[in-house]
DNA sequence: TTCCAGGGGTAGA
DNA sequence: TCTACCCATGGA
């Protein structure tokens, strides 16, 4: 038997769903499954006490109402302790909290690429839990976009809970269950060459209370802090760094990658060799917008 | 077959 | 701080 609920989100009144959804990759990485036609994606969750359930956001079909809808469905019962925890999980993956009228005001005045930012976009997805998005920005380096996909997928497929024995779909799996796993094993099951390691001495760090991640959300805490504990984490450098920075809704950092080797020598440089100081200070009067200034500019190109 | 990807760690200077 | 070299894996 499989247990319903719909749930409603509101929204900020210039959020806009396919924006967020489309404004870089994560949507399509496991275990999220994108539904671009009707703006809506979809993934298995688990929920407290061990339940899972698949949870699919939609935006309403009338955009005055301001809100997102979310359907559960669960084997199990969904209490209302389950949507309070659902609804919260939404509302970090969507950013509804987060401010940007500062930005928005910055891509008013500059105009251009940025001008059509202005009526509310700027929040980029996000994952429910900050291990999963460090796995994620972890598989993300020194590898093809297709590369990582795969890599995701497998991790999913090999250690995530599934929603039912019927149903192929799956968690993504938390960091006491890599945690608890040989490497060995890990490696045998999940492809993800060098950065195995890295992924597993990540979970254990945090599974065994050597890493608090939770705090980085803490608003108080100085980007800068930060930053000195992600470069801390094996795995995670300067690129990754300023990737999960923005995932934490701190925008201060560009992450310099071959993207954006390639967009500044193509947008800014007739095509050829830059000095990396030159480039990022392009950015500079974005002040701590810069990363969105960067992003929306390259994936407008 | 070789190169290299939404880079990063390490050793040695 | 900077550089050289190495790292697993698979697509091109």
């Amino acid at each position: 038997m499989t247990h319903i609920a719909h749930l409603s989100l509101p929204t900020p009144p210039d959020f806009d769903l396919a924006s967020t959804l489309s404004s870089h990759g994560w949507v399509v990485l496991s275990p999220n499954v994108y539904n671009k036609e009707i703006n809506s994606f979809s993934r298995v969750e688990a929920l407290p006490g061990g339940r899972v359930a698949r949870l699919t956001v939609s935006s309403s079909t009338r955009s005055s109402q301001n809100k997102v809808n979310i359907a559960v469905e669960s084997p199990s019962e969904i209490l209302s302790s389950d949507k309070k925890y659902i609804k919260e999980q939404a509302r970090h993956i969507l950013r509804l909290d987060e401010e940007y009228s500062e930005f928005h005001d910055l891509c008013r005045e500059k105009g251009g690429v940025w001008a059509g930012l202005a009526c509310g976009k700027g929040r980029m997805l996000r994952s429910p839990s900050l291990f999963e998005d460090l796995v994620k920005v972890i598989c993300t380096t020194n590898i093809q976009w297709g590369g990582t996909r795969r890599m995701l997928a497998e991790l999913v497929n090999a250690f995530g809970t599934h929603v039912s024995p019927q149903q192929g779909e799956r968690t993504f799996p938390d960091a006491h269950t890599l945690a608890a796993l040989d490497e060995a094993l890990f490696s045998s099951r999940v492809r993800l060459g060098y950065r195995g390691k890295f992924v597993l001495g990540l979970a254990k760090d945090l599974a065994e209370g050597r890493l608090d991640a939770g705090r980085w959300l803490d608003p108080h805490m100085p980007t800068g802090e930060i930053k000195k504990q992600l470069l801390a984490i094996k795995g995670i450098g300067s690129y990754a760094a300023a990737s999960m920075l923005m995932l934490l809704g701190r925008y201060e950092d560009i992450p310099v990658d071959t993207v954006f080797r390639e967009f500044m020598a193509e947008k800014y440089f007739q095509g050829k060799e830059f000095d990396l100081e030159s480039a990022l200070s392009i950015y500079a009067k974005w002040g701590k917008w810069k990363y969105l200034a960067y992003w929306f500019e390259m994936i407008d190109a």
